[in-house]
DNA sequence: CCAAAAGTGTTCAGCTTACACCCATGA
DNA sequence: TCATGGGTGTAAGCTGAACACTTTTGG
């Protein structure tokens, strides 16, 4: 016997789920929009979303939706919200629940974008998105900026091997702000989880610039014993 | 012609909302828990909760659900998190969105709770809950102990006049750890948005403590000027 | 008069911030 | 050789943490 029979009295909704999409470039913060040439919103800008299948979860779900769109797997994502307005989908009743992904940006299939429509667009360039669209992408950002403050995630936006002139932009790029170079190199590397290389990237300057390793062991150790990343 | 046409390949389900009620007592932190006598969960220990009509907003079923709960209305609120594992329900998919609320624990009709079998329980000494309802906790208190940092909300669960050393048990019972009285009331009493009353308290104490209040408008106002609360 | 809780300041260490010049290299 | 971005140190001010005694008053 099952218990669904206690809930026949309520009824049921659609629920998709939205994923806002985070990548860096080097210069800027850049999110992935769908030019929508599907129905509902035909021709409109969007949020990469979907439905929720019956036997996955909501992390599944989310994976699912960001692997189909850009190739890649193993994404770091967070779930952030969920937006219940009765009319936010003029067409339907649908919950839908917010989910921010940061990828490097450098494995994104570009050939993707013509079979999703999906093109990237710096944060601070963001159209007028379908039905409540911006708001999502709005919280999105405000999540990830509480995030990044306290956890190593803005390191998911950078190749494994890394500049801090790159670091430093990036942080940048997040806020909107300018921030010190010798301020932030000295808290940077106070945190001793970051690893020095041999190597240098040439390709932003002549003299080059030291790339740098995340050592996520370290910074493992240190989280066991009470340490706080802070940025 | 509506658009809810484009939807009909897809699947629809339930959709639930948990409320993790907090309130403080003077000495402790409690939440309210229902002992539920009716199906599903018979005689399990569960969180207050219900499930979402067609009309209304998240944040409509969450005032509803607290307000038939508890009979307060205008009761402060934060979703926090949404819960879609394909089994936490065994007895059908339901995805349920978790809410936090802060009340004020004088104001709570007692009578409710014979209604409800509703009782408080320490949020130290919580039972075994039915479903993922131990993690939908679990993560609601550390979601609350993440904003009281930084926003004054701590003050929804004090009544409007409060003595500086009931703030501070409050705030020690969040965080279950011992704060230093006078750090404590420096720094409280730094940010000009407390304003000390001519009465005291003579509850706890014979000699008696002073009452202070809020100053929402100052606080605001600080804020508008890029002020943040932190504790 | 005494028990019990309220109230009060200072010092030290460490962190944050502001700030300017030399270095390495490819073109 | 010069333009461009990479790399470095210090001083001043501020903030957080540690710490102990006096006050008030009802019983």
């Amino acid at each position: 016997m099952t218990k669904a029979k206690y809930y026949i009295n309520f009824k049921k909704y659609y629920v998709a789920l939205d994923c806002v999409i985070f990548g860096f470039t080097g210069e800027n913060l850049e999110t992935i929009l769908i030019k929508r040439n599907f129905q509902p919103g035909l021709g409109a800008w969007a949020l990469p979303g979907g439905f929720i299948e019956p036997k996955e979860s909501l992390d599944k779900a989310s994976e699912r939706i960001l692997t189909t769109l850009t190739g890649l797997s193993d994404i770091y994502m967070e779930q952030f919200y969920t937006f219940g307005e009765v009319n936010r989908d003029p067409g339907a009743r649908i919950i839908s629940v917010g989910y921010y992904a940061l990828i490097k940006i450098d494995d994104y299939g570009k050939e993707l974008v013509s079979k999703h429509n999906a093109f990237r667009r710096k944060i601070t360039n963001i159209p007028k998105l379908m039905f409540d669209h911006n708001i999502i992408f709005e919280k999105a950002l405000e999540q990830l900026r509480i995030k990044v403050k306290n956890r190593p995630i803005g390191l998911e936006l950078l190749p494994e091997k890394f500049t801090l002139p790159q670091l430093q932009k990036l942080y940048e790029s997040i806020y909107l702000t300018k921030l010190d170079k010798r301020n932030f190199r000295k808290k940077i590397l106070a945190m001793d989880i970051f690893e020095k290389q041999k190597e240098k990237d040439k390709e932003s300057s002549k003299r080059g610039a030291f790339f740098y390793k995340f050592n996520k062991q370290e910074y493992n150790k240190l989280v066991a014993k009470g340490y706080n990343f802070e940025l």
